[in-house]
DNA sequence: TCGCGCGGTTGACCTGGGTCAAAGCCGTAG
DNA sequence: CTACGGCTTTGACCCAGGTCAACCGCGCGA
């Protein structure tokens, strides 16, 4: 198989493109690379310019903010399927974030040229980048909220509960596995690693959770979603 | 003047609409509504279906979160010549934010379907659309930033930093009119009332400000930047 | 098998910023 | 002029969550 054609079959898979036609699929295939990073790599750094936008195929990325004390902040983690990078293409900024892989991760690169192409003959490809851009904004968002007026406690709660597979349909348990690190998380959700592992400790006192690893066992959803 | 050229006009003047040619703007204007709101007034109420975006010709706009227990939490106050609501015109979910002016404000509102309509045929349209949205996304991502890891002082300092007029050119002086209500700057930045208060008060008490109201001298605007 | 390193946990302590309460400080309508 | 209501400030106190430091436990490479 030509790389290209692996390229197109890769993009047509993923939901950005489940509206583009083969033809207009074909184009973008021209405009990107894949790449393949092993965990831990960084993709770019913030201030670095932007020559185009990402699509994890697998593996996991995390976008991050560093602060100059060494602090870290995690903003947001990709996974399969996902899109990074569409806003800062069109701004001529740098990245705000810098990029790294969590995992051995395979992506595609789109590059800024083909993108600003398609989008002068193909309404539909438009109309699914304002739909992601919105979406990320609307995730940004809540972040804000949870930031701005949720304990630490309400946050792990509301993550836990965001991601549980609920057992019985109409049951009361759920389990979640961690997708990633505790640190991770606990930076995505604003608090120390410290911090996180308190507050689980504590809702397990509660019996509302057990934790055995990356295995969360959520003891009692209904408790849980009602926790003030 | 009819009615519809004087929406012609005032579209046509917005940065939004500054690459659209007058028959394009014209067909925005017929799904364009004009509206006149006193200060005070909820525009729309978090959960309410959204029916297309509005734009300020003149007046504050506050976006805001309100959580249970009464605490509201101000995103973004939208001033003159900017756009809001757009993100949620792109998803199928409910205003996640409600609208409040601050003052008499005239607005206008650009209905879901012409807007939708137009990026149907008109590329550069999209394209300042997708701009915007990256704009605003940036602004989340830096508010972010600001919420995890600057302290309220910080917040304070980047707030003055951003919109200062320095006196003469390489000038250590500057001045900022705040624009809104302190409590409103306070919600913006994260902070209660009282703790931008005192913020301030430290900041004067240093040598580095010195406030009269609303109108806020800068008096050493080096030391302010090096703060740490 | 051992040792080492990393991710996670626990404990003790501290502090930035929130909370509650009261007192100015205007501007405006009587 | 006065009183009232909405901001803003000040003071006293408190607590969620951060910091520093030690420790644990597991996986992995030599």
């Amino acid at each position: 198989m030509k790389p290209e054609l692996k390229v197109s079959a890769f993009l047509a898979n993923l939901p950005l493109f489940k509206e583009t036609s083969p033809e207009q699929i074909d184009r973008v295939a021209q405009g990107t690379r894949v790449l393949h990073f092993a965990r831990g790599e960084m993709l770019f750094h913030r201030g670095d310019p932007c020559e185009g936008f990402h699509l994890v195929v697998y593996g996991q990325v995390k976008l991050a903010l560093s602060s100059q004390q060494g602090a870290d902040k995690v903003v947001e983690v990709i996974g399969p399927g996902m899109s990074f990078g569409e806003a800062v293409m069109f701004l001529e900024k740098p990245y705000p974030v810098y990029a790294q892989t969590l995992s051995d991760s395979l992506l595609l690169h789109v590059s800024k040229s083909v993108v600003f192409a398609e989008i002068e003959h193909n309404p539909q490809f438009s109309r699914q980048l304002l739909g992601g851009l919105s979406r990320r904004l609307h995730g940004l968002i809540s972040d804000v909220e949870a930031y701005s007026l949720r304990s630490g406690t309400q946050r792990v709660i509301g993550y836990l509960l965001r991601d549980v597979q609920v057992s019985e349909p109409q049951g009361n348990q759920g389990e979640v596995m961690l997708p990633i690190g505790k640190g991770v998380i606990a930076s995505r959700l604003n608090l120390t690693p410290q911090h996180f592992s308190r507050i689980l400790h504590e809702l397990t006192a509660q019996g509302l959770v057990a934790v055995d690893g990356r295995r969360v066992v959520i003891a009692d959803l209904e408790r849980l979603r009602a926790y003030d």
